[in-house]
DNA sequence: TACCCGTGGCT
DNA sequence: TAGCCAAGGGT
């Protein structure tokens, strides 16, 4: 059953022993934590990196310990604690996830997969890790991380797609042990193996617990050879001028002036068009054609 | 499906 | 330096 290239069940034990001894001290891994920690932490961490998590994560639930108290605010306090972290919209979703929890599910998140995947902001990735993670459930999780881990060490080619597959999906649910904490543990170990060692750029294949199994390094490590990923061009775009006029309003108190909204940026079109998209999304609310606030 | 949505560190 | 990339979700 293990020792032959290419199966599953036999990256199971190294890769967990490698966890095991190796996964980094984070405060929504801690035994304590409970499963709205662990929610937060997977709402902050679509698409922001660890670090920059980790102060926005511990003020958060100092602030907010339960979801009953979040849900208790106003929705611009949570746009506003989200800070710099990027993707406002993720906090707008956190709150209302919040309030249907409060409002469904007594103020307790969900163990069910199901119904946490019927929440705001919650989708395939994020129900199944809180229910792996909080509730030691059996799922695929799967993340970058973890397709790019799997595209090596099963696949054998240097990236995954460059978007998410059912393929995937079949993949990771085929490499998942059977049994439910076990399963639970090669969650997060694959997924940590994928941020520590399997990296994008620079994979660190001497200190890989799997290398000696990984399809892509028995193969000689071909590089890339898939069509180009699109680059993420920032400056100029209408998100940059959005997050221009959400800093302003988040540094205030209360209501801004246009006119402090207007020194934001000078193409007056552009600028326009993204302050109706921000009210659009709710993230902003206007009181008048002269003032607007965080949503209240 | 492809595109939109922030921000900042790293190589 | 300028891209590349980061525990995705919604439409």
């Amino acid at each position: 059953m293990s020792g032959s290239p290419h199966s599953p069940a036999a990256l199971h034990a190294p890769v967990l022993e490698w966890y095991a001894a190796n996964a980094r001290v984070l405060p929504w891994r801690e035994p304590d934590a409970g499963a709205w920690a662990v929610m937060v932490s997977e709402f902050m961490l679509q698409q922001t990196p660890v670090n920059r998590v980790l102060p926005a994560y511990r003020a958060w639930l100092e602030r907010w310990p339960k979801p009953i108290d979040l849900a208790a605010e106003p929705p611009g306090e949570a746009v506003r604690a989200w800070d710099r972290l990027g993707y406002p919209r993720r906090a707008l979703r956190l709150h209302a996830a919040a309030q249907a929890i409060v409002e469904r599910h007594s103020g307790e998140v969900p163990d069910d997969h199901e119904a946490l995947l019927a929440l705001p902001g919650v989708g395939t990735y994020t129900a199944a890790a809180i229910a792996s993670f909080a509730f030691g459930q059996r799922h695929a999780v799967v993340d970058t991380n973890v397709r790019r881990v799997l595209a090596r060490a099963l696949t054998g080619v240097a990236q995954p797609t460059i978007s998410p597959t059912a393929a995937d999906q079949r993949l990771a649910m085929s490499a998942l042990p059977a049994d439910e904490p076990t399963a639970a543990r090669w969650a997060v170990a694959s997924m940590e193996l994928g941020a520590l060692i399997c990296t994008a750029r620079a994979p660190r294949c001497d200190d890989c617990p799997i290398r000696s199994q990984c399809a892509w390094v028995l193969a000689g490590s071909p590089p890339y050879d898939g069509p180009p990923r699109r680059g993420q061009t920032y400056e100029g775009t209408d998100r940059q001028v959005r997050g221009r006029l959400l800093a302003v309003l988040r540094a205030a108190a209360g209501a801004v002036p246009k006119k402090a909204l207007d020194a934001c940026w000078h193409d007056a079109a552009q600028r326009e068009r993204a302050l109706d998209g921000l009210v659009a999304d709710g993230l902003v609310e206007p009181l008048s054609r002269a003032r607007y606030r965080l949503p209240g």
